[in-house]
DNA sequence: GCCTTTCTTGAGTGATCGTTCAAGTATATA
DNA sequence: TATATACTTGAACGATCACTCAAGAAAGGC
């Protein structure tokens, strides 16, 4: 709270008529979080084709310009298991929304003839988000070779094809 | 700490007398935690060799008694970050050194001649352990097949020969 | 049985947490 | 300009946190 006063320039008083409270606006950042995640997934898709934007979803993530990594939304859920706070159930909500996204690309990628209809792609795309998350987990570390996981993760899925 | 004392049967000044700090118990556990671990790995090594226990492994973990699925390790070094604790450390350390064990066993197993010695052991390492914290998260999550997940990447691990 | 030493007890400490609200300041309306 | 309305301020609140320590109980030595 008092880093959120310093860098929004708001007194407690105004900061909880703004926001009500802490965990709305953190509800609120992870809303933005979720958007924006979908939007760069929308905007590869548009410009690589669906099974294009999952290949290159992992690069894209450990490689930006943003210094966290870690999925805001995996973090999230994890820090809140055992608790009740409906943080915890925001953040499941919004994975198994992107969880749904990456099916729909599977999905796509099938129809396109670059991924082979053996596949379900729901488990597809639950796999892919397992590995996302781990990947993103891992790339906090310095000794690991964040790039050579999304590399490797890139490449893994030509082999669905 | 509140739960500590009462499962631990310790007043406050019996529970810093013995443990030192909240932190110093936090720091057993992740040791016990880790040594637990490589025991259970070493263990599926003997009985099931190299490539056997690391297709065992996510099986293992995800369909096993206890009630928390997600990887201590992992789940405390994201929680730490951006923090100056001490645990996030000595989380990474824990966590560097299982991968150093993975990549014993893929080592190992390239020996045996279960996968090709293509591929780099350490790099097969930290893309196991990606996948592994991955799942262990997922795997928390109640709309999500941790098991069929497991069975993928096991699978995934014959791929390599 | 007495004294020393070790362990146990739990009320209490200071710090920090998220949050409130009465008072003050600015803005809009008439 | 006078008054009503909206926004801003920051001291203070209760709760909770990890933690301390003086006082009491138990154990051990002789």
């Amino acid at each position: 709270m008092k880093d959120l006063e310093r860098v929004l320039k708001l007194k407690p008083g105004s900061f909880y008529a703004a926001f009500g409270s802490k965990d709305a606006l953190y509800g609120l950042a992870m809303d933005r979080y979720a958007r924006d995640g979908s939007a760069r997934l929308a905007a590869l898709e548009a410009e690589f084709g669906a099974l294009g934007a999952l290949k290159r979803q992992p690069m894209a993530v450990v490689s930006g310009a943003g210094k966290t990594r870690a999925c805001m939304l995996a973090k999230t859920y994890v820090e809140m298991l055992g608790t009740n706070n409906d943080l915890g159930l925001k953040a499941a909500e919004r994975l198994s929304e992107m969880e749904t996204r990456f099916a729909a690309l599977f999905a796509a990628a099938q129809e396109n003839g670059d991924i082979s209809k053996d596949h379900d792609p729901k488990l597809l795309a639950q796999r892919y988000q397992s590995d996302l998350v781990g990947l993103r987990i891992m790339a906090e570390r310095a000794d690991v070779d964040a790039i050579a996981l999304a590399q490797a993760m890139a490449d893994d899925l030509d082999r669905l094809g």
